[in-house]
DNA sequence: GACTGTGAAGCCATTCACAGCT
DNA sequence: AGCTGTGAATGGCTTCACAGTC
């Protein structure tokens, strides 16, 4: 076991393992192999072990992985023994479709507050969060101990909102929005940008088919 | 220009560039070099030069590319010279958001249809399109000539939407339910599990902070 | 016999560095 | 002098293949 520096597509793909232990664990499987894994979420065994490898060992030869010990463990590896809570900044469709995604409670993320700066939706219920305007950011951080914002604005006010952000000590930013944020180099930033996935559809169709 | 195999993080970067080409063109920005275009997305000059290399000479050495030109050229690659229609499967949150999303349109992606399952959604208005039940789905494929269809069902039902979808003559589908998918060989399949970002940032959280 | 854990090999993407133009 | 286009070098992720264990 070294730790040293992991690969972000081994963590993307321990999310999604995650996710199946999960659904096999539930369905009352007790052992696994790596090659039914990676059949199971599409990839090659060896990538299983290998991205496995990277924090221990966690099976056993001959026999494979109990599947009860492996989810528990990849959670812990992913950070989801715990509850992280989180700030919805923007909400649009996109926010509010993120504010009350179930998918995200279910994995440990508390949305903690949600902030608009159009007069309009402010007051607005979303599940148990109500759409509060701007100013209670930094409060609302603090309150909740926060520790991760999406933002989900329109481009022109994306960085603004991230600086209110990194001020505020949010040390995590999801970015929903097309454009280029500057952080601190403390603040962890991941841009999400959905067109992308249509357009290298796009390409594809054109290209390949 | 030699087109063998374009790296899929390419295309990704070319569609990024095309956002950022696009905002430049309309402040009235005639010229741009690798560098600028780089400092604008958060890529090396080398990246973008390569990336453009895939598919043509597009600049002047010594000088740099026309804006206009380079963006007309980086949407032709993407296939972004053309409508796309697009269904979508799953009128929840996310599908509904995704249905009203500006950006889409904008890029030239038409969504020529949503339907449901559940009978409670049948018929609510989305802008200009309003949900149908699931048995018309192969008959808005052939009457919009469809080449898209995104998926945002649960994860249940999933694979037989998908099935519907192949079956209706498909060539692409975008998978938001996290689940893998089985299609054909000559139907491109792209997941995007939105769950997945917040957990490596879950995970950088934990480990590097 | 089955399956894990892992060094080594292979492969692919990014970065370097410079020749070639303007 | 400035910037593109690109072969070569580098770096990093994935696959191979097998020793180790049950």
């Amino acid at each position: 076991m070294k730790i040293y520096k992991i690969p972000e597509a081994t963590v993307m793909r321990l999310s999604i393992y995650s996710r199946y232990l999960y659904q096999l664990a539930g369905d009352g499987v007790e052992t696994i192999s790596s090659g039914e894994i990676a059949r199971g979420v599409g990839v090659s065994s060896a990538q299983v072990r290998k991205d496995l490898a990277y924090f221990g060992e966690f099976g056993t030869r001959g026999v494979g992985y109990n599947v009860d010990d492996l989810y528990g463990h990849v959670m812990k590896i992913l950070g989801l023994d715990k509850m992280w809570n989180v700030i919805i900044i923007g909400a649009g469709k996109l926010g509010s479709a993120l504010a009350l995604y179930k998918g995200f409670v279910k994995r440990g993320f508390n949305i903690s507050a949600i902030l608009d700066a159009d007069q309009g939706k402010i007051g607005t219920e979303l599940e148990k969060v109500v759409v509060e305007p701007m100013d209670v950011l930094a409060e609302r951080v603090k309150e909740h101990n926060v520790n991760i914002g999406i933002i989900t604005v329109p481009t022109i006010s994306a960085q603004e909102v991230t600086d209110k952000l990194v001020a505020a000590g949010v040390k995590a930013i999801l970015n929903f929005s097309p454009r280029v944020l500057n952080v601190p180099s403390d603040v962890i930033l991941r841009n999400v940008d959905l067109s992308v996935h249509l357009e290298v559809l796009s390409f594809k169709l054109d290209y390949q088919g």
